[in-house]
DNA sequence: GAATGTTTAATTGTGTGCAATTAAATTTTA
DNA sequence: TAAAATTTAATTGCACACAATTAAACATTC
């Protein structure tokens, strides 16, 4: 029943959801990590767990600096959800000797051994997406360039 | 000082951030939602606050459900979201008498007030992203579609 | 080399998001 | 029409996000 989108001419069109890009992108932004929700979910991640393993399996080891300033998030994010994953034995965290300031974040065992079943998730996602490579790849660049505008 | 991305060939290019979809529509939704904190903020409200007026503006009342339905957000975000924009006095909540396991949220005078101030976010916004119109439109065009897959 | 300034995480407080459950009202069905 | 199913919000619990503040370590300056 319902979910009509509502629509009404407005003398201000700009003021109107569907005319903006930023309705959309957070649309989509959390539509699409709840797609991914099932995937994450029979390893116990989260989207944003996720994203920190993604650049410790590249890396092994990296700073919370590191680490927030490649997504873009705070330690106020990511001190609380480094430690739950410290809980769960995927990182550690300590300090730099060398710089005690400095949290450095490594990859554990359990974390590693996490890369092989998430390594079919983007492929999965993309089929879920039905969408042609060539839209996709379009839409990447395009986001990525106004991601970079935008820092 | 350092902000460099990091890079490191790899295996399964597809496990690599800048590879992803998700990544880029994450972080680009969270910092144009930054972007707009400013003028936001002048006028007392959040992001998906402002979202909910934008709909009561065109609608004046309109049930939770239905806002639900159009911002894509349950009752567990939107209840309390709008019971602190029921004590700023920026809208009215009720039950529908015909039905009531409804809850009409009313536009009242001091919401209906903001609508002044805030249409000039949009254009100040479209600024800010310094991008030309037709690129504008066509990423508008292709999330909108995205949009409607991802439901 | 002490004083000043900067960098880095952690902490605090507020506000989403959302899954899961609950409870009430309404609708459908037997 | 009584019973079962559905719809709708509210509630609960957990995990982000992020602004603002704090505190410690380091760097710079005089």
């Amino acid at each position: 029943m319902s979910n009509q989108p509502l629509s009404t001419p407005d003398q201000n069109p700009l003021l109107k959801l569907s005319s903006q890009l930023c309705f959309p992108l957070y649309a989509v932004s959390r539509l699409l990590t709840k797609a991914y929700q099932p995937f994450l979910q029979e390893l116990g991640l989260t989207y944003p767990q996720y994203l920190v393993l993604l650049l410790l399996w590249e890396h092994e080891e990296l700073t919370v600096k590191t680490l927030g300033e490649n997504l873009l998030l705070d330690s106020g994010t990511l001190t609380p959800l480094l430690k739950r994953m410290e809980q769960k034995q995927w990182v550690s965290r300590r300090r730099d000797p060398r710089d005690e300031r400095s949290v450095i974040i490594g990859l554990l065992p359990a974390g590693a051994a996490l890369r092989q079943p998430a390594c079919r998730i983007p492929e999965q996602l993309f089929n879920r997406l039905e969408m042609p490579e060539a839209e996709f790849e379009a839409l990447r660049t395009q986001l990525n360039q106004l991601l970079l505008r935008l820092q």
